[in-house]
RNA sequence: GGCCAGUUGGUGAAGUGGUUUAACACACUGCCCUUUCACGGCAGCAUUCACGGGUUCAAAUCCCGUACUGGUCACCA
C-alpha cells in the first residue's frame, strides 16, 4: 500500500485567498488522516508572475494555520527540487519520451499562423482549436527544422475519437469526449513546461497519491489521464473541489481584499478560527460538531463528504467562529492577541498596566475579531462624546435629569475609587431617584460613554476615571 | 456557441425511496436570565427541496426534459 501523499502547489504570487487556503486544508487533512505526507511545491513556470519572498510567505501562512510541511523548497525531501523552475530538464526529458512514443510531437507553427486560425474560428463563432498542422511532419522534416533552429513547442497528440473517463472522489465518473480535447502544448517555446504538463510529471515523480484542486480543472483532467496512460503510469485519486464565492456570490478575486488570509489575519482573525470556518465551507462532518481542533479535524475528515456545489464566503459566520476562539483563549494569550491592535491605535504611555489589563479583559466576550476592540474602547480615549438620535431621544425622557443629578452626587462622594464602590453608588441612585432597571442604567451609560451598548457599567465607569466621568456629567 | 458540472431557507448545510409535518449552525425576530448592555438560555423563522413531466403504494432522494448558475475551451496557472 502506497503512503498517502498530497501536495499544495501554489504559484508564488505572494497572495493567498481563502479559496486557495481551503484547498490546502483539504490536502493537509487527506494526508494526515492516513498518516501521510503533505508536500509544498512551487509552481513558477510562468516566470512573469514571480514575486520576491513569496515562498517564505507561503511557509508562514501554512505554519500559522498549523500545517506541518513534510517536504518543500525550504525542507527538501528525496523528491526535490520542489520548485518547478528548477526541474526544467525533467519535463523536457519526459516530453521527449512522449515524442519517442508517438504521444507527442514537435510543432513549429508560428504565432501568426495561430492568430489567423483564431481569427477564422471567431469569425465562424467557433472555439479555436489547434488544427494539428505539425502532427504529421516526417522525422526528416522535424530534424531539418530543429537543425535550422526554428522555435518549436511540443504538443500532446490527442486521440480524435472515443472518450476518456475521469474518476473523481467527489464528482464520480465524468465522461469526456476525446474530440473536444486540443493537442495541448506540453513544452513552451521558452523551454518551460505548461502547468498541465508539469503537474502530471511532478505529481507522478513525487509519488502524489491524491490530487486535490479546484473544480475548474475537472475538464482538463481527461488530458492528464491520457498523459498518464501514455507514460504507463498509475493515475492518482482526483479530488476536485467546488469554488468558494465572494459574499455577493461572485468569484473571489484579489480585488475582494478581505478574502485574503493575510488581510483577515491582520484584522485579528485567529488562524485556527479561519481554518475551522473554511473547512466547513464545502465540507460537512457526519456529526453536528462545528468547532474542531486540528486533531479532531484530521479524525473527522472524509473527502467523500466534500460538496459538489460552490459555497459563499460569509464573514458573519467567520465572526462567530472567531468569537468562539477568542473566548477560549487564556487570559495571557488573549492579552497578547489584542494588545498590538490597541497599541497601534492609541497612545498607551500614560496608562498603567493594571488599567490596560482591566480594559482589555472586559472585552474578551464582546469582540469577534481583534481589531474590533479599537472601536469598542474609543469611549475611553476620546474627550468629547456626541450622542446619536437614539441616545438623544432616550435622554429626553422624564426623570433622566434627576437620575443623573443623583448619580453625580454619588460619584463625587466616592473616596475609594474601585468597581465595588461604583456599584454601590449606582445602587444608591436607585434609592434616591426611585428608578431601576433600564431607566437607571441607560441614562448613566449614555451620559458617561455616549453609547447604549458596552461592557459592564461599573467597569466602564471605573476605567473612565472619576475626573472624566464628572466632566461628562 | 460546444463540452462539463451544480441547483435544499438570507448564508453554511444534513438528507442517498418510507422513522422528515426537511436536522444542525450563522444571521434575523421574540422571550427569559442579568437592577442596564453584552454573554448565556429558550422559542420562532423552507407546508417544502429551481421548474415540468414520469417511475413507485410512497420521491428532496430514481429517470427524462426545461430553466438558471458556474466552470472550461491560451506558448496562464
Amino acid at each position: 500500500m502506497k503512503k498517502t501523499r498530497t501536495r499544495f502547489a501554489p504559484s508564488p504570487t505572494g497572495y493567498m485567498h481563502i479559496g486557495n487556503l481551503r484547498t490546502a486544508i483539504f490536502e493537509y487533512l487527506i494526508a494526515k488522516k492516513d498518516n501521510g505526507d503533505f508536500i509544498l511545491r512551487i509552481e513558477d513556470t510562468d516566470q512573469t508572475r514571480k514575486v520576491e519572498g513569496a515562498i517564505d510567505f507561503i511557509y508562514d501562512t501554512l505554519s500559522l494555520c498549523r500545517f506541518k510541511i513534510d517536504e518543500g523548497p525550504n525542507n527538501e525531501g528525496e523528491y526535490g527540487p520542489y520548485i518547478q523552475s528548477e526541474r526544467i530538464d525533467i519535463y523536457k526529458k519526459h516530453a521527449l519520451e512522449l515524442v519517442e512514443k508517438g504521444a507527442a510531437y514537435y510543432c513549429f507553427c508560428t504565432e501568426e499562423r495561430l492568430d489567423k486560425l483564431r481569427e477564422v474560428a471567431s469569425l465562424n463563432k467557433q472555439a479555436f482549436m489547434y488544427d494539428g498542422h505539425c502532427r504529421n511532419l516526417s522525422k526528416e522534416e522535424v530534424d531539418e527544422m530543429l537543425a535550422k533552429g526554428v522555435p518549436y513547442v511540443i504538443r500532446q497528440a490527442m486521440p480524435k475519437t472515443g472518450e476518456t473517463i475521469v474518476s473523481d472522489v467527489v464528482y464520480g465518473d465524468i465522461v469526456i469526449n476525446n474530440s473536444v480535447l486540443e493537442d495541448q502544448i506540453l513544452i513552451k517555446s521558452d523551454g518551460y513546461p505548461t502547468y498541465n504538463f508539469a503537474n502530471v510529471i511532478d505529481d507522478h515523480l513525487m509519488n502524489i497519491t491524491h490530487v486535490v484542486r479546484g473544480k475548474e480543472y475537472l475538464d482538463q483532467t481527461a488530458k492528464y489521464n491520457l498523459l498518464y496512460d501514455a507514460f504507463g503510469w498509475e493515475k492518482p485519486e482526483y479530488v476536485h473541489v467546488a469554488m468558494v464565492l465572494g459574499e455577493d456570490g461572485s468569484k473571489l478575486s484579489k480585488r475582494n481584499g478581505d478574502a485574503s488570509f493575510m488581510d483577515l489575519y491582520n484584522e485579528g482573525y485567529l488562524p485556527d478560527a479561519i481554518v475551522n470556518y473554511l473547512v466547513l465551507l464545502g465540507w460537512s462532518p457526519e456529526t453536528n460538531q462545528e468547532v474542531f481542533s486540528m486533531d479532531e479535524l484530521i479524525n473527522a475528515f472524509d473527502p467523500k463528504r466534500i460538496s459538489k456545489s460552490s459555497s459563499q464566503y460569509d464573514v458573519k459566520k467567520l465572526n462567530w467562529f472567531n468569537a468562539q476562539y477568542i473566548k477560549r483563549l487564556s487570559m495571557d494569550d488573549y492579552f497578547d492577541f489584542v494588545l498590538p491592535f490597541l497599541k497601534d491605535a492609541y497612545n498607551l504611555d500614560e496608562k498603567s498596566d493594571e488599567w490596560i489589563h482591566h480594559l482589555v479583559s472586559i472585552y474578551q466576550n464582546h469582540i469577534s475579531y481583534g481589531k474590533e476592540i479599537v472601536n469598542e474602547v474609543k469611549i475611553f480615549f476620546e474627550d468629547d462624546i456626541t450622542l446619536d438620535e437614539e441616545c438623544l431621544s432616550f435622554m429626553k425622557q422624564d426623570g433622566v435629569n434627576d437620575t443623573l443629578k443623583a448619580f453625580k452626587e454619588e460619584i463625587e462622594a466616592i473616596s475609594d475609587w474601585n468597581v465595588d464602590s461604583i456599584s454601590i453608588a449606582i445602587n444608591n441612585v436607585k434609592e434616591k431617584a426611585g428608578v431601576k432597571g433600564k431607566m437607571l442604567y441607560m441614562p448613566i451609560r449614555i451620559a458617561v460613554s455616549g453609547v447604549m451598548h458596552g461592557p459592564e457599567l461599573p467597569d466602564t465607569i471605573y476605567l473612565l476615571g472619576k475626573e472624566k466621568v464628572l466632566k461628562r456629567l
